[in-house]
DNA sequence: GGCACAGCGATTGCATGCACTTTTACGAGA
DNA sequence: TCTCGTAAAAGTGCATGCAATCGCTGTGCC
């Protein structure tokens, strides 16, 4: 192929195709059961097709792509079981990070999670979806490393980065924010008082009710296309 | 390099060096720390680099090596911490799957469960510390299976393996079978009860147990050099 | 004597080419 | 017309070669 890139973003080719291909699975551009040709990418983004091999590898480890021996990679095809199941995985995986967060989270810990959701209404009131969001991850995730358990949080990262594209649009919902809200509210209550059963139900609730939030989308209309975002986008 | 491999054992090159690669590693041929040389691996088994960078991958992302940009492969160094939380999840993973085996296991399922349970008994009596790792490994199969939640399954099976190196020692304890028998046994049950909560329990308690057999083991000698088994193992 | 920098060797990362497998398309026979 | 077989085309899997990067060592300067 011809000279460099124009724009080198970060890492090595291979960590960019990641990127790249994995943001086009999850923002619809590429549909579930898509054929996923290794010269084509390669031809799209301009390089070999080494580092796309290997990026449809490790997408396959994380579950966004389909691959047989001899017969290529396909976008994985996930069913409205499958979904189910790992919405109820995490919601599982969220009530044992709670449970051990009310347990041994530390005082500082403990302390900067109830500023920052108390921090986190404001925006609630704002109906900020966006900021939202990212305080929601930023929550959550503070449950999963509270949980003092690096497995555990290795396990419930992983399946929370395979729910990600169905959990787009939960906040789009009207009222889900408040609702949100609340249910933090609830988790954080449990956890400040060291109730690890309370805490764990409090998120397994959660849980569960982002699933059905979610899931009407994903019955309807899982992923629907979009535009090329870009060239290459981050 | 020269001609075609002598044995060619089944799939992929790729699926030959995983395995390779991966044996030595839990075998403890190649120890924790050990850098991962490409050239000489492939060297080593005949191969080019291509696909034993590809097994490298692929054995990263199932955590028995580390990978650093650059800077090669190392087999990945478990702590005494994070062997203790691979464990903690794996009793809380196992609690999740008798929970829901209990509630959601068909007729035949529990049938076959019980069965093999029961015929397992035997090998016990026999002292068959072989025979029954097998039916051992069949057994808690059963369970992750009969949770009918494939994402839970895939968890869980993720885990086993990762632990698999430190579980090996176990029923070498005095004694070790019979209790394990017994703690299958109210396992199985709770399960045939329907009871969820006593199942969970139970396998709980169960994996508790295995990881404190283990720990002594892990604590001394995590990974006992070994003679190289074979040119090309299983 | 210690630190910084440049050059060199070793090793990883990526590109390219070939071989083998799978798929598809076309033609012969029933 | 349908089916089966075969051959070409497409695409994956692996090998090899080159470029880029990292780490180390030796030398010069402070």
């Amino acid at each position: 192929m011809s000279g460099k890139r124009s724009l080198i973003r970060s890492g090595t080719t291979v960590d960019q195709m990641v990127r790249a291909i994995g943001d086009r699975i999850v923002t619809g551009f590429l549909r579930p059961g898509e054929k996923l040709d290794e010269a084509s990418l390669a031809a799209r983004f301009d390089v070999s097709r080494t580092p796309v091999r290997e990026a449809l590898g490790r997408l396959s480890a994380m579950g966004l792509v389909e691959r047989r021996p001899n017969r290529g990679a396909t976008v994985a095809v996930v069913t409205q079981e499958h979904l189910a199941s790992m919405f109820e995985s995490m919601a599982e995986l969220e009530a044992i990070c709670a449970r051990f967060s009310a347990e041994r989270m530390t005082a500082g810990e403990r302390r900067a999670l109830e500023i920052e959701h108390q921090a986190s209404a404001r925006l609630v009131q704002l109906g900020a979806e966006e900021d939202y969001e990212y305080f929601n991850t930023e929550f959550h995730t503070r449950l999963y490393r509270g949980a003092h358990s690096k497995h555990i949080y290795e396990l419930t990262v992983m399946t929370r980065s395979r729910l990600a594209p169905f959990r787009r649009a939960q906040f789009m919902l009207p009222g889900r924010l408040a609702k949100s809200w609340q249910e933090h509210d609830v988790i954080v209550t449990a956890i400040m008082r060291g109730d690890s059963a309370a805490a764990g139900h409090a998120a397994k609730d959660h849980v569960s009710i982002v699933s059905e939030a979610s899931a009407v989308f994903a019955a309807v209309d899982p992923m629907k296309p979009a535009a090329d975002p870009i060239g290459m986008s981050s």
